[in-house]
DNA sequence: GGTTAATAGTTGCACACGCAAATAGATTGC
DNA sequence: GCAATCTATTTGCGTGTGCAACTATTAACC
């Protein structure tokens, strides 16, 4: 083998690396999200987006990109969401195509109980990931992160 | 913020980085072996794992881990696989609750086909994330990794 | 050695997703 | 100022997924 073709292996194993460490982590937040706030990881994250909004509303189209979803599945989640009284829909008044979701009191309330049980959930996958060599160094590079998202 | 709240806030932004990393990735290798195999990402781990086992079968579980997948989504993907005639099942003879997978010739000629447009589209969305900032720690982690899977 | 428990895989069911088409509003060009 | 184009969001539809219940086989126990 070549070192090109090295070069193809490494990269080909450290995404099965990366598809196992997500998969790892979303198994675990999933499971403590729903346990403790009927919340899958998705709808949590959409409550996070909107809450470091800092009381502000986001559009779909944002909300979409936050939670790496494509516009279709944006508007169900919302809607979903709505339903549940965790958000309500603002239309825009500049732009009048789009639609701005805001956190209702109840939404702001459930997000703070979820937020620890989802901070120590991570906590804790992530420690149990650091401790298996092969996601180990993956583990690394997420603490390292100080990425401005 | 403390010391600890910094470590909360810089995993969860891990987090989200790894999120956007794994949703980037996946995207175009979806795209690209949709587009030249008719496959999904899932369904080439499949084929994938089949060919790294040189061969060999491989049984349900082991599927199911390889592809992150539940045990009847696996199920139904190899189902899939075998409507098309890319693998067969084959059952085990000293567990007979067992059911191997094997690659058929034209499951190992379209895995063929698909690897090289995997890879360089691996290739292309690494080198395409390495150029973000916020992802290129993640990136070189990724490249880092001698692991053993 | 026969009952009980554990394991491997499959199916019913509900649901979340993406794609493509539809709708509604903004923008551009002339 | 109006036609054509572009953008934001929503719906119809088909499909892949997980959970829980089920069947079939093996292992454990006494």
């Amino acid at each position: 083998m070549g070192i090109a073709d090295d070069a193809v292996e490494i990269r080909a194993t450290g995404w099965r690396t990366l598809v196992a460490l997500h998969a790892m982590i979303e198994l675990e937040l999933e499971r403590a999200l729903g346990e403790s706030a009927g919340l899958s990881v998705v709808e949590y994250t959409v409550l996070d987006a909107l809450d470091r909004q800092d009381g502000w509303h986001m559009r779909m189209q944002q909300l979409a990109r936050a939670a790496a979803l494509s516009p279709s599945a944006t508007t169900r989640l919302v809607t979903r969401l709505e339903d549940r009284g965790l958000l309500t829909r603002v239309l825009c008044a500049d732009d009048r195509r789009g639609i701005y979701s805001e956190l209702t009191a109840a939404g702001r309330a459930l997000y703070e109980t979820a937020r620890p049980v989802h901070d120590a959930a991570l906590e804790r996958v992530l420690a149990e990931a650091g401790e298996r060599p092969e996601l180990a160094p993956m583990v690394q590079a997420l603490h390292a992160e100080p990425a401005t998202v």
